[in-house]
RNA sequence: GUGGGAUUAGCGUAGUUGGUUAACGCGCCAGUUUGUGGCACUGGAGACCACCGGUUCGAAUCCGGUAUCCCACC
């Protein structure tokens, strides 16, 4: 259940209630794709970086250990040992990225495991499943990202279809729900806006599925190749067709720039692997800005990362220790840029929720976005 | 002491029928990264080709000498 609590011009201020807790919104989700971040960070540093949200890939996770394994492991929350709620991505997204040689046909999608080539069929049903399986609090649905720009031919055809296997999701989400055996058996279901660059075909699709009664709606298929103006274009002209009342997710977006014009355009909800993915190569983000801290000025700054973070990080480590570690491909490197990023993520919708309790997230807005993303 | 081999960017190497801007890996410098095929990708800087002399229109490349290193034998 969503409760929206305040908004400000178009930004939201809300909760989303689950059976692993309440996430306060505006929020950004914690990619941990194969069930764990990336850099060697474990769910009880979750906690003190102010993740709220953990996000595990369908795809990933079927491969390899495999959905059953996981599930007889007890599920993903007894397994990662994060006990906040969890969200699955659908896998299809992978069949978008990994996209070589697959095929696409109605009931579903055929393509290669990246990890022993063999052949994996998954259409919304085996989607479903496994979702279930995983016992995630949130299950997406399994939809088809298409390239920006594609022909509106395609997008067309693609997005109609993409709706009918919303419904399938649908139909088998509630099935596997009813199971005596299913691991939580309030799983959520979230359908996905496509259409590409296409405002007729988004805004037509937004208002088919905004009749399904799902619990929440995002925005796929988006920073997948257009513009950022197209990307924000695109979301002011499908805002006004989601349900208020439900939460709205842009999915695998993207800068703290791009998610304070998000917010600042009615969304709810975000989740990327930049600040992990950057953090590995030496990105970090401050509020000064972005940060490269393989820069050679870095080599004796003993400065912390951001002189304005309070992260576990940034009290204790110089910029030039962590460049070091990076430099020396320790582990150690990646673990501190990823737990400083991810921290300023999640701090970053924190301060977002504060302005909005107070009335000026507006003014913040207007000052960040000119911040932000400057390079320091 | 004798014989053989080597010496090319910070490091490790490629480059001989002599022929335009001497190649590659690592390292260095910078940039990129948006529902993750983790430690990647794209650029860039950097070399009087050990030194001295010779042959030649032209030498990293052929010849002589010098220096340093390695190997074998005495």
């Amino acid at each position: 259940m969503f409760n929206l609590i305040k908004t400000e011009n178009k930004a939201r201020r809300g909760e989303l209630v689950t059976v692993h807790g309440t996430v306060q919104t505006p929020a950004f989700m914690n990619v941990a794709t194969c069930g764990a971040i990336k850099g060697a960070v474990s769910a009880p540093d979750l906690k003190q970086i102010k993740c709220q949200v953990q996000l595990c890939n369908t795809y990933h996770l079927h491969l390899r250990p495999g959905d059953n394994n996981v599930r007889a492991l007890g599920g993903l929350h007894k397994m990662t040992r994060w006990d906040g709620p969890i969200l699955t991505d659908s896998g299809g997204f992978q069949v978008f990225s990994l996209a070589k040689l697959c095929n696409i046909k109605e009931e579903g999608v055929t393509f290669n495991s990246h990890i022993d080539g063999r052949k994996i069929f998954m259409g919304p049903e085996e989607s479903m499943t496994i979702q279930s399986n995983l016992g995630s609090t949130i299950a997406m649905a399994f939809d088809e990202c298409v390239e920006n720009p594609s022909p509106y031919d395609y997008t067309k055809k693609s997005v109609e279809r993409t709706t009918r296997w919303l419904r399938r999701c649908q139909t088998k989400l509630r099935e596997l729900n009813y199971l005596e055996q299913t691991l939580n058996p309030k799983q959520m279901l979230f359908g996905i806006n496509q259409g590409g660059i296409y405002h007729d075909l988004r805004i037509h699709h937004m208002q088919e599925i905004a009749e399904m009664d799902l619990d929440g709606y995002a925005i796929g298929g988006l920073a997948v190749g257009e513009p950022t103006e197209v990307m924000y274009e695109i979301i002011e002209a499908v805002e006004p067709y989601a349900p208020k009342n439900k939460i709205r997710y842009l999915m695998g977006v993207g800068t703290p720039v791009n998610i304070l014009e998000a917010v600042h355009r009615g969304v709810d909800l975000f989740d990327c692997v930049m600040p992990s993915r950057n953090a590995r190569h030496g990105q970090l983000f401050t509020w000064e800005g972005v940060r490269n801290l393989n820069n050679a000025k870095y080599l004796l700054d003993e400065a912390p990362v951001d002189e304005h973070c309070d992260c576990p990080v940034c009290q204790s480590f110089s910029r030039a220790y962590i460049r070091h570690l990076l430099k020396s491909g320790e582990m150690l490197g990646m673990r501190l840029a990823v737990l400083h990023n991810l921290y300023f993520y999640n701090n970053l919708m924190e301060v977002i929720r504060q302005k909005l309790d107070e009335g000026t997230f507006e003014t913040f807005y207007r000052e960040q976005r000119e911040i932000l993303g400057v390079r320091i």
